[in-house]
DNA sequence: GTTTTTAGACTGACTGGTCAGTACAGAGAT
DNA sequence: ATCTCTGTACTGACCAGTCAGTCTAAAAAC
């Protein structure tokens, strides 16, 4: 199972993960060529197709991964927690996941809203994952009273996931100086003068 | 100035803006081609490079037309209003605006944090001048205490910027089958709450 | 323990197609 | 008379995907 083959292969595939995702947050997928990853993750452009089937099924395979991680840290943030703290646990964990993996948040951002692209319904699917989590824990907080009734929770939800997003990496590309700390602290700001019933 | 020719090669740059926007809305700058944007517009190629140096400035030029046309409707909004009133004032200028030019707006956001591209300072500059109204009307409420003291500036303002593009392309995107409305009510909701001093 | 064989991982030159941009002669509009 | 646009043909660069062949770890044979 982990002998030196498939291990190697597995780096293989991690380096052309990294190389992938920063590509392709700066340029955009079609503007990366596959001769840049191939470049950048420093292997010949072959085994990236021994690797993936096409370009498009790297990308996808690579989203998968990106956003089930983050999917993942979002259950692990909420567990336990009663709505309000879990509200507050979702926003520190997004925002945890975009420092940490800023290149991937950016890319998120730039294709996450795309119509007529081959792997938009992939992408659809897995933010639709994402933002159950989210969903789940607002409709347990307006059921229970804790979070005002009138919010919507769909509209909650998603609102609360692309806020996340656009306003950390806005930070990130405009003002990269500053602490991220500082828009955790300004969006927990928000988030919890919006919670209040 | 405004003869019948001008008059008939505006009508062209416009047919070929709309047509632009919409593809690059749905695929992105480089999946667009000039053929289909040419197609669309109904025009021969051979015009798309009679009005325009070359894709590229096609598309600046298109950001400057679209951006210069959210600026100055920004400005008509606030003009005499009070912080909090202009801040509402704001929200629904923007949320008009995305309405209107729903394409436009799809294309603003997936494109808006690219980085390493040629026209990426073009679209960096003339977002700056976007958000300067709104920074503007920040500063006046923080300086005279109609808005929270605490609130950072440039961060606020380009927080309620991105936030108003990324729900209400949300909304177009995942649940085109609602309302407008709902989400300027529920943004104005939001803005309302975190604008109580 | 050494040699042979195997198969998984990788290489990089090559191909077929696509696309931005050019050229230009003629047609329509003003 | 001039501006604007059409239609078609073309070029050269670039790029996704292929494939015949190389390398090497480790299994099999001796």
């Amino acid at each position: 199972m982990t002998d030196g083959r498939s291990r190697r292969r597995e780096d293989t595939r991690q380096r052309l993960f990294v190389a992938a995702v920063e590509l392709i947050a700066e340029q955009g997928f079609s503007a990366t060529t596959v001769d840049d990853i191939a470049a950048r993750a420093g292997v010949a452009k072959g085994t990236v197709y021994y690797n993936f089937e096409s370009k498009t099924v790297l990308f996808e395979e690579l989203l998968r991964h990106g956003i089930g991680l983050l999917t993942a840290e979002f259950r692990a943030a909420v567990a336990g927690l009663p709505p309000r703290a879990a509200l507050a646990a979702l926003v520190r964990a997004e925002l945890e996941y975009i420092r940490r993996y800023r290149a991937f948040a950016q890319l998120l951002l730039s294709e996450m809203w795309r119509t007529n692209r081959e792997w938009q319904q992939t992408l659809r699917l897995l933010r639709g994952e994402a933002i159950e989590v989210i969903a789940e824990t607002v409709r347990a907080g307006v059921d229970s009273g804790d979070l005002p009734a009138e919010l919507d929770v769909p509209t909650a939800s998603s609102a609360l996931f692309g806020v996340g997003l656009v306003v950390a990496v806005d930070w990130l590309v405009f003002q990269p100086d500053r602490p991220i700390e500082d828009v955790q602290e300004a969006l927990l700001g928000i988030v919890r003068r919006v919670a209040q019933t």
